[in-house]
Order: structure tokens, then sequence, then C-alpha cells
DNA sequence: CCGGACGCCTGTCGGC
DNA sequence: TGCCGACAGGCGTCCG
């Protein structure tokens, strides 16, 4: 499940590969994501320049070029790797987009949740974009900041750090394992908890995104990097998956709870 | 505005 | 062995 970590490792790794280079051509095999691949997709990159950057915005990849961006989200299960261009297509390898350079970036999404669309400039205008909340790493991210998003709100604090409108890049993962660091019980309503222990939430969201990070993100099934490499965090997961076995801190059994149509771990006694 | 439910989608797994 | 329901879950959308 690509959160930030995962999705700023596919980042990191094909700077090098595409930034500078031309989009040769593009062939869609299937064009049914969350929404339909643009008709025109193709046109649109080889028409334009060479791309200038790659930017992450919450778990939106943006490849910057002349006019606008293409913007790709990886949803579920979906990971882009760079491959040899003439590399025959494996089950769902549904977009790739040739370059310059005699590789292709390539789209692979079994569960579809995924998105590939062209974005005019100005980017930040659309509408997937413009209501996004906060960078976990802007300076602005702060838990007083935090405090202050969830005054009245009722929803379990879990929810409200998974909502990209507060802030962006978490998911059930890093949600999980950041309440556990922090202490928090994840059913606890985001408006009942104090300054103090937003200060440690947003801390604690700040680590584990980093650690997460430096492990190349996390596999649970589909999730591989641009070179078609695991991460390795799924490791030093200290809840995430992990019922029944005993708590790093506490040793109490952690237990899983489940919200809506989530599943949540925690340890009962550590986090309050 | 808020919160909760729903739908999208495929692969995997446990139970019978 | 095959069938079936549950589950994985990001996120836009809808409804009360």
């Amino acid at each position: 499940m690509p959160e930030l970590p995962e999705v700023e490792t596919t980042r990191l790794g094909l700077i090098a590969h595409v930034v500078g280079h031309r989009v040769r051509d593009v062939v869609v095999r299937d064009a049914r994501l969350r929404w339909p691949v643009p008709r025109d997709l193709g046109r649109r990159l080889a028409g334009a320049d060479e791309i200038r950057a790659i930017r992450r915005r919450g778990k939106y990849l943006l490849f910057d070029m002349s006019g606008g961006s293409l913007l790709v989200h990886l949803g579920m299960s979906g990971h882009l790797t760079l491959v040899p261009s003439a590399t025959a297509p494996a089950l769902h390898d549904h977009v790739d987009i040739g370059l310059d350079s005699a590789q292709a970036l390539r789209l692979n999404d079994p569960r579809r949740f995924g998105a590939m669309l062209w974005l005019r400039d100005p980017v930040e205008r659309h509408a997937l974009l413009s209501d996004l909340g906060l960078e976990p790493f802007d300076g602005q991210f702060t838990g007083a900041w935090l405090h202050a998003k969830a005054r009245g709100r009722r929803v379990p604090v879990k929810h409200f750090i998974m909502n990209s409108h507060v802030v962006t890049g978490i998911g059930n993962i890093y949600a999980a394992e950041a309440l556990f660091r922090a202490r928090i019980h994840p059913l606890r309503a985001a408006g009942r908890i104090g300054l103090a222990r937003y200060e440690r939430l947003a801390r604690a969201i700040r680590e584990t995104l980093s650690d997460a990070l430096a492990a190349g993100g996390t596999t649970l099934r589909d999730y591989v990097a641009s070179d078609g490499r695991p991460g390795g965090f799924q490791n030093s997961a200290c809840v995430y998956g992990r019922e029944g076995e005993p708590c790093p801190a506490c040793g109490a059994p952690i237990r899983c709870a489940r919200q809506g149509n989530r599943s949540t771990f925690y340890c009962a006694s550590c986090q309050r």
C-alpha cells in the first residue's frame, strides 16, 4: 500500500533516469484505472518538451513538463518501474511511457485504484490537489497546528491523521505505527487530545515516515521501488499486522480493532 | 460543515 | 478440489 515513504522512494529512484528525458511514445493497454487514462495522453506527453522535474504532493507524483504535468497515483497496489523499452508486458502492466533513453516507465496496478492523468498548468489548481492538507515535513505541520485543526472533531484520531485534507501521505500502516509511538489510542476522538500529546504525535509521524523512508518503504504485497526491489520497513513495524504478538514496549498482546472497513492495530496498555 | 457508509477492483486465504 | 465470503484499503462521492 503505497503511502508517503513508498511514493517518495519511487520518486527518488526515478529522478536520475527520467528528468531531462523526452517521452517518445505511450502505450495504454488498459485505460480503466480509477479514472480513465486520457485518450490523448500520448500526444500530450510526446508533444511536450523534456521532463523537467518529478515532484511529490501527498501520495501523488507529478512529472512536470511544458504546459502541464503527468499525475500518477499508485492507489493501493500500484508500482512504477523502469524497464528496457522492449520488455514484454506482464499481467496488469497497464501503461508504458517510452522515453528517448530506450527505457520505459511502466505502471503495474492489479487493483486499478491508481490514476494517470494529464494536468494542465497551473497544476495546483486541479481539484485533486487544491484541497490537500499539509505535508508532514512542512515546517507548518506542528503539534499546535494539529491540535487547532482537531478542535471540536469527534472523528477517531486515526481517521483524522489518515485524512489527506488534513495531512497528506499517511495511510493505514503508518497511522497505526505513529499512534503507537505517540502512545495515543487510535479510537480516541481527535478533539479530545491535548496539545502536548499532539506535539508527540506530530513528532511520531515524522519519525515513523523518516524511518520507513530510510528502509525503502514497506512491502506487504505488491509494492516495489522503481528498480523492482521491495521495501524493508515491514520488519520494523511495531503493531501493524501483529495481532496477538507481544507489544515491543510492554509485552501485552497487540490488539486488532475494526473501524468501518479497516483494521487498526494497537497496544491497549501503552496507548490511551 | 461533519461523519459515516459505499463503491471501485483483483488476488489471496480460510472454511466447508 | 472447488466454491464462496471476507479481507486488503485510498479516496471521491453521497447522504443524513
